[in-house]
DNA sequence: CATGAATGAGGCTTCATTCAT
DNA sequence: CATGAATGAAGCCTCATTCAT
């Protein structure tokens, strides 16, 4: 399940040319490493240019070389960070295990990765939702990772339909529900509620509870779970 | 259900006190009505406090005689939206009507005044969102909003049960869940997504479905939704 | 010879308003004469908003609340300048002076004047030179100075042909060949070579006789200059 | 009439020394061709040292290796152009032609020859222009070009009074007002209103005239111009 | 010799806020 | 109370030039 995108040398959405030398690819790490950090400590707006810089321990000058504008580096790192996260929460999924008696364990282990992805980079997840709006680059990015989940379960709930283990939802719609629901509530809970790991459960139980009664049917020889 | 805040009089939390004379409530309402035009228009950085007062016909001075600054004259309106929202969305559901014949109905109808409010101001909306993790005051702002609303709806949870509809969750939780999907889903679909009226119905009829699977018992005498 | 532009309050061409208050008009002045010394100095390149800013006495921010920027403040210099010089040069022309037996007298005064126009303000006249070029509206300015210049001598040697007193030359092509001329060789000696008052006579009479011996007949009662 | 300066080996005005070996020499050779074309498209300002270095295909490190800095390879250029344009414009002038009737002819086709060489680098001319009062070096170089002008044409109207063919002007002057003239006039209608060869008859011929005018006696067996 | 990464001074511009009138 | 001119800190970005490899 590993995406063209993870890998960063395909693509470059800026006109400046991936650094050929070694000290250059070095340069441009320390730019985006410092921006990650300064960005999700501080927000989009009050980090400005010189700042990553400064934390990068180069001239804004040599920012200047690397990225056209902070938007442009902001770009960049979300496109890296959503085709991690999207393997993360996707690729332990086995269809054998959704669909076999480990199938609540299965949904409640994703949910909890997708609460894990926000609390690792809380102010990252906020620039990408705050700035979603106002900048169709950045809408772009978030519509192409919420699209790629969507498929991604939605193929899942196809797989549960040909087992006839799915009530009797529209595949798309009901994955663009799941999808956003549990997304949300993570948002609540991390970034704005600032919980923390061992606050999660109930809402973990509550989601996974939430997505059994509405997407399936339980497994023949499966204990209903409430 | 009518809220204090909805009174401006009272507890205002400018130290600026409320202007005794007419012509000085006008000029306030000038003021508060041309900000509320551009922050939806523009958002909130882009729009600076020198275009509020030239569009409220009004010198920044007196701008900054009736509002000690941007920030809390978004606070300001920010109060006054929540608690007609508020009311709009739970300001007719009849606890008969929940709980009878006319549950399914009852809740599409709340869900799709989500809808609505996020679509009467998305700009102000994303501001919400946007800033909310920012600042303290708009996070206490939407924060309270979402308490109120959760505690409106753990509340009817709370009568279903009593009137054992409802299914064996937590209700708090529950309350919680339901009020940030619905939220998250109408955000997508109205802010980010722009969909228009007429292709919400999927997405309307999907929340219902997940909402009465999920925490409705279906009425003795109610076919079995799905 | 008066022109409407030379009345500063008609047709401003930045969006920028005439300021109303006298306060105001003081500091609108402040800046331009600041700009004129500076450009005048410096040139235009060299001279920074900052510096036309510090060297009238105001903040940088008062600099770009009246002009929206270094270019726009220049063209307006031009445009009052240009206003100023054209009637320098042909305000006392008197037509019977011309076709009299002053005639000669009068071409090289208003040579004379020319000289000294560049001489007063000799950075400005670079400038208008040098960005004529590159920038369409100060070439805009440019020529409609020298258009008008040449209308204002075509009008001369029409009534000279009335007078039978023109050699047999095409006004529009000799008023334009004269007036660049004399134009291109006051910039030589006052801008280039900086020769001072004192040494202008020379190129003053040649000049003259240039000009004489190309598009005049000799008055019946005078005697041939060379 | 060629220059000791269109020979680049003598009297670089650069401390860098020219490249001795062959690869060298055509290193150079395009960085000079590509700044040309920059400076001509671009003007000087706008053009980088960065723009010409990758221009020509080669790294900032080389340019600044064969030129000490950008203004210096403008002199280097002024002064290779300059030289021949002179020849362009006088190599052709042969005494008899100029004395005999074909007088007019030789005078008419060195103007146009002036005409052509603007429109030829009509980027480097403005450059020239605009640089000269600014730049003393620069200066130098058109000062020098027109002195030289100005002494060529001058051993021309010396030989016209040796001939008894020149009107009683001061010949130093004479030239220089000649030389200005031409300059001037060629500047405008070619630089600033953009004629086309088509549209240069008149002026080509109404500055023949003015020249003969002041400067010339008809030739004895010649026919008057007017 | 060639390379090209790195530098950083310096220019431009915006806008929240103050305060004299 | 209203006015709006004035402020200046702060952000953005460019590009001539240096220097380690």
């Amino acid at each position: 399940m590993s995406t063209p995108m993870t890998d960063g040398a395909v693509a470059e959405p800026t006109g400046i040319p991936m650094p050929k030398q070694e000290r250059s690819r070095r340069t441009r790490e320390k730019i985006i490493e410092a921006a990650i950090q300064l960005f999700e400590e501080r927000g989009f707006e009050k980090t400005t240019s010189n700042d990553i810089a400064a934390a990068a321990g180069v001239s804004i000058g040599s920012f200047y070389a690397y990225f056209t504008d902070k938007r442009k580096l902001l770009l960049l790192i979300f496109e890296q960070l959503i085709s991690e996260r999207l393997d993360a929460v996707f690729s332990n999924f086995r269809e054998e295990d959704l669909l076999g008696c480990e199938g609540r364990r299965c949904i409640r282990d994703s949910i909890e990765r997708v609460f894990q992805n926000k609390s690792m980079t809380p102010g990252l997840n906020r620039i990408l939702h705050e700035m979603a709006e106002k900048d169709p680059d950045i809408n772009g990015i978030r519509k192409d990772f919420i699209q790629r989940s969507v498929q991604h379960l939605g193929d899942l709930l196809t797989k549960a339909r040909e087992a006839d283990r799915l009530q009797p939802v529209e595949v798309s719609v009901a994955a663009a529900i799941i999808i956003h629901a549990v997304d949300a509530i993570a948002m609540q809970c991390v970034l704005l509620d600032h919980l923390d790991r061992s606050q999660w459960d109930p809402y973990l139980d509550g989601l996974t509870d939430m997505i059994q009664a509405y997407a399936f049917k339980p497994a023949p020889n499966e204990e209903p779970t409430m």
